[in-house]
DNA sequence: AGATAGTGTCATGCG
DNA sequence: ACCGCATGACACTAT
C-alpha cells in the first residue's frame, strides 16, 4: 500500500513536474559520446547503436536478435538528430561568503591599562599590607580563579604571575597608604560606618567568626596599616614585611569582596603596567585580572582567532547584528530535510526559498522530472523542471549545456529540460524534429545531432527496441499505470526486460541525484551550523568582555570607597588603624566590622579552601 | 598527467 | 515476493 502511495507520488505525479537541473545535464551529458563501460568516449556516432546495441546485449536487455535494417534506420534518424552544439552552463554557484567577524578582546588589555593604574595605585596606596607568603597570598586569590572557568593551568599562570608581581610590588607601597591613612582624625565619614560593637577594634574572635558566619557574603577589606596600633596577635601571626604587606592583597583579593561582587571567573583584567606600582592586594586583583585576560586571549585563540581578530572582537561586537543566528539552519532543518519523503532540503540551503518550494515538487515528482516527447513540448514540465537550483550549482553545471543555446532554440528548451531519459517516440519521428524556425538557425543535422545527444543510453535502447511509450512514462508512471500500460501493447521478452531496466535505472538514477543533494544539504546545514555556533561563541566571549569590564569598575569602586572609610577611621588616640593589622569587613546585614587582619586572613583561608573542594 | 567533481549505474538493505 | 527508496561503491567523463 505504502508503495503504492509513494510510486503515486513520485512517480507518476513528477513526470510532470520539476526536474532537478542536475538530471537535465545529466542527460544532456549522456547524450554526448556513450560512456559505457565497455564502450568509451569516442565512439562515433555512427557506431553509437552498435555500442548500445552490444550494451544492451550485455545488459541482458536486448539479447533478441535486433533487425539490422531497422538499426540502419536507426542510425539514419540519429544522424539527422546528431548536430546539436553543446554547451555547458554553469550557474555560477554563489559562494556563500559568511562574514565571519571574528571576535577579539583586544581592548581589554588595552583599556584597562588606563583606568587600573590610578585605581590601584591609589589602593595600594591606602593599604599597604604587610607582606605575606606568596603562596597565601595565591590561596587567598585562587578562591577567585576557582570559581572561574579558567582551567586549572591558568590558574597556575596567575599564581606565577602574582608572585612575580608580589615581588616587584613589595618596594612599592607604603608611602602612599601613609599619606592616605594620616588623615585628619574625627572624621564624618567614620561615624557614619558603624563599627564593631562600641570598640573602636574589634579583635574578639568570637564576633569575627559570627561576623563570618556568612563568609561568603561578608566583605573583607584591606586595612590601613597602622603604625601606632600594633596589634600583637597580627603581629604573630603574621611577620611583617619590610615595607609592604601582602597580607592585604591576600585578605582583599582572596576574600570575599571579589567573592561577593563578581563571580571568580569575571576577574576583571588587570594592566600590567600596575603591576610593579601596586601593593599586593591589588596586584591580587591585576593578576585576576590578567589572568582573565590570558583565559580570554586563550580562548579567542582557541577559536581560530588570530591575534588581530581577537582584538577586533569587542568592537565587532558592538554591533550585534552578528548575533542573529540562522536559527532556520539549525539541525532540525537537516532533520526535517530527511525526514521529508524526498530531501526537502529545502530549509537548509541559503536558496531556502526557492528549495523549499524546489523541494516540495521534488519529493511529489522525484527529483528528475522525465519528460515524454510528447511532454517535450509541454511547458510545464520544461517550468517544473526545476529540481533543487539553488543550491546545485555544481549539479546545474552538467545540467544546462547552455542557456543561451536553449533560448535560441525554443523546441530545445523543453529538450534541455527533457535529460537522458526524456526520449519520446515521437522526438524520434520527423514530427518531432526541430521547427522551422530552430532550422533556420541551425543546420538540421546540428538540431538533430543535439536532440540525440540529449537521449540517453536509455533512450537510445528504447528507440532501438521500438518501445511503444516514452521513457518518462516507463519511469514516472505508478506502478499500477505502467502495468496498465504494458498490457496494452505487445511486447517481447527483451522488450519488456529493457522496460523494466529503463524504469528501474530511471528511478535510481533520481534516488541517486535525491541522494546526492540531500548530502549535499547536510554537509551545507552542518557548514552553516558551525558557523552559528562560532557566532555564538564569539558573542559569549564579547560578553565576557564586558563583564570583565563592569568587574573591573566596580572592584575600583569598592577599593575607593574602603580606602576612604578605612582612612578616616581613628582609634581611640586618635590615630589611623594600620592597613595591615586591620581590615574592614562588611557583614551581611550592611554593617561594617573592623578586625583585626589575622581574623580576616583565616576567613580569607576558609572561604578560599570551600571553593577549591566544591571543585574537586 | 593527475586531481577533482559530477553523473550514471549497480548492488544491497530497508520498509 | 515485489516495489520503491536510500546509499555506498564503482566507472566514466569533463574540467
Amino acid at each position: 500500500m505504502t508503495r503504492l502511495d509513494r510510486s503515486s507520488h513520485s512517480g507518476g505525479g513528477h513526470a510532470k513536474g520539476s526536474r532537478p537541473l542536475n538530471s537535465l545535464l545529466a542527460g544532456h551529458r549522456v547524450a554526448q559520446p556513450p560512456s559505457a563501460p565497455g564502450s568509451r568516449a569516442s565512439v562515433q556516432d555512427i557506431d553509437l547503436i552498435d555500442i548500445l546495441w552490444r550494451q544492451d546485449i550485455d545488459l541482458g536487455a536486448g539479447r533478441e536478435v535486433f533487425d539490422y535494417s531497422h538499426r540502419q534506420k536507426e542510425q539514419d534518424v540519429e544522424k539527422e538528430l546528431r548536430d546539436g552544439g553543446e554547451q555547458d552552463t554553469w550557474a555560477g554557484e554563489g559562494a556563500e561568503a559568511l562574514a565571519r567577524n571574528l571576535l577579539v578582546d583586544g581592548e581589554t588589555g588595552e583599556s584597562f591599562p588606563a583606568q587600573f593604574p590610578a585605581d590601584i595605585s591609589s589602593i595600594t596606596e591606602a593599604v599597604p599590607t604587610e607582606s605575606e607568603p606568596p603562596a597565601l597570598q595565591n590561596n587567598l586569590l585562587s578562591p577567585l580563579l576557582t570559581g572561574t572557568e579558567s582551567p586549572f593551568d591558568l590558574e597556575q599562570q596567575w599564581q606565577d604571575l602574582m608572585s612575580i608581581m608580589e615581588m616587584q610590588a613589595m618596594e612599592v607601597n607604603t608611602s602612599a597608604s601613609e599619606i592616605l591613612y594620616n588623615a585628619p582624625p574625627g572624621d564624618p565619614l567614620s561615624t557614619n560606618y558603624s563599627l564593631a560593637p562600641n570598640t573602636p577594634i574589634n579583635q574578639n574572635v568570637s564576633l569575627h567568626q559570627a561576623s563570618l558566619g556568612g563568609c561568603s557574603q561578608d566583605f573583607l577589606l584591606f586595612s590601613p596599616e597602622v603604625e601606632s596600633l600594633p596589634v600583637a596577635s597580627s603581629s604573630t601571626l603574621l611577620p611583617l614585611a619590610p615595607s609592604n604587606s601582602t597580607s592585604l592583597n591576600s585578605t582583599f583579593g582572596s576574600t570575599n569582596l571579589t567573592g561577593l561582587f563578581f563571580p571568580p571567573q569575571l576577574n576583571g583584567t588587570a594592566n600590567d603596567t600596575a603591576g610593579p606600582e601596586l601593593p599586593d592586594p591589588l596586584g591580587g586583583l591585576l593578576d585576576e585580572a590578567m589572568l582573565d585576560e590570558i583565559s580570554l586571549m586563550d580562548l579567542a585563540i582557541e577559536e581560530g582567532f588570530n591575534p588581530v581578530q581577537a582584538s577586533q572582537l569587542e568592537e565587532e561586537f558592538d554591533s550585534d547584528s552578528g548575533l542573529s543566528l540562522d536559527s532556520s539552519h539549525s539541525p532540525s532543518s537537516l532533520s526535517s530535510s530527511e525526514g521529508s519523503s524526498s530531501s526537502s532540503s529545502s530549509s537548509s540551503s541559503s536558496s531556502s526559498s526557492a528549495s523549499s518550494s524546489a523541494s516540495s515538487s521534488f519529493s511529489e515528482e522525484g527529483a528528475v522530472g522525465y519528460s515524454s516527447d510528447s511532454e517535450t513540448l509541454d511547458l510545464e514540465e520544461a517550468e517544473g523542471a526545476v529540481g533543487y537550483q539553488p543550491e546545485y550549482s555544481k549539479f546545474c553545471r552538467m545540467s544546462y549545456q547552455d542557456p543561451a543555446q536553449l533560448s535560441c532554440l525554443p523546441y530545445l528548451e523543453h529538450v534541455g529540460h527533457n535529460h537522458t531519459y526524456n526520449m519520446a517516440p515521437s522526438a524520434l519521428d520527423s514530427a518531432d524534429l526541430p521547427p522551422p524556425s530552430a532550422l533556420k538557425k541551425g543546420s538540421k543535422e546540428k538540431q538533430a545531432d543535439f536532440l540525440d545527444k540529449q537521449m540517453s543510453r536509455d533512450e537510445h535502447r528504447a528507440r532501438a527496441m521500438k518501445i511503444p511509450f516514452t521513457n518518462d512514462k516507463i519511469i514516472n508512471l505508478p506502478v499500477e499505470e505502467f502495468n496498465e500500460l504494458l498490457s496494452k501493447y505487445q511486447l517481447s521478452e527483451a522488450q519488456l526486460s529493457l522496460i523494466r531496466d529503463i524504469r528501474r535505472r530511471g528511478k535510481n538514477k533520481m534516488a541517486a541525484q535525491n541522494c546526492r543533494k540531500r548530502k549535499l544539504d547536510t554537509i551545507l546545514n552542518l557548514e552553516r551550523d558551525v558557523e552559528d555556533l562560532q557566532r555564538d561563541k564569539a558573542r559569549l566571549l564579547r560578553e565576557k568582555v564586558e563583564f570583565l569590564r563592569s568587574l573591573r569598575q566596580m572592584k575600583q569602586k569598592v577599593q575607593s570607597l574602603y580606602q576612604e572609610v578605612f582612612g578616616r577611621l581613628r582609634d581611640e588616640n586618635g590615630r589611623p588603624y594600620s592597613p595591615s593589622q586591620y581590615a574592614l569587613q562588611y557583614a551581611g546585614d550592611g554593617s561594617v566590622l573592623l578586625i583585626p587582619r589575622t581574623m580576616a586572613d583565616q576567613q580569607a583561608r576558609r572561604q578560599e579552601r570551600k571553593p577549591k573542594d566544591r571543585r574537586k
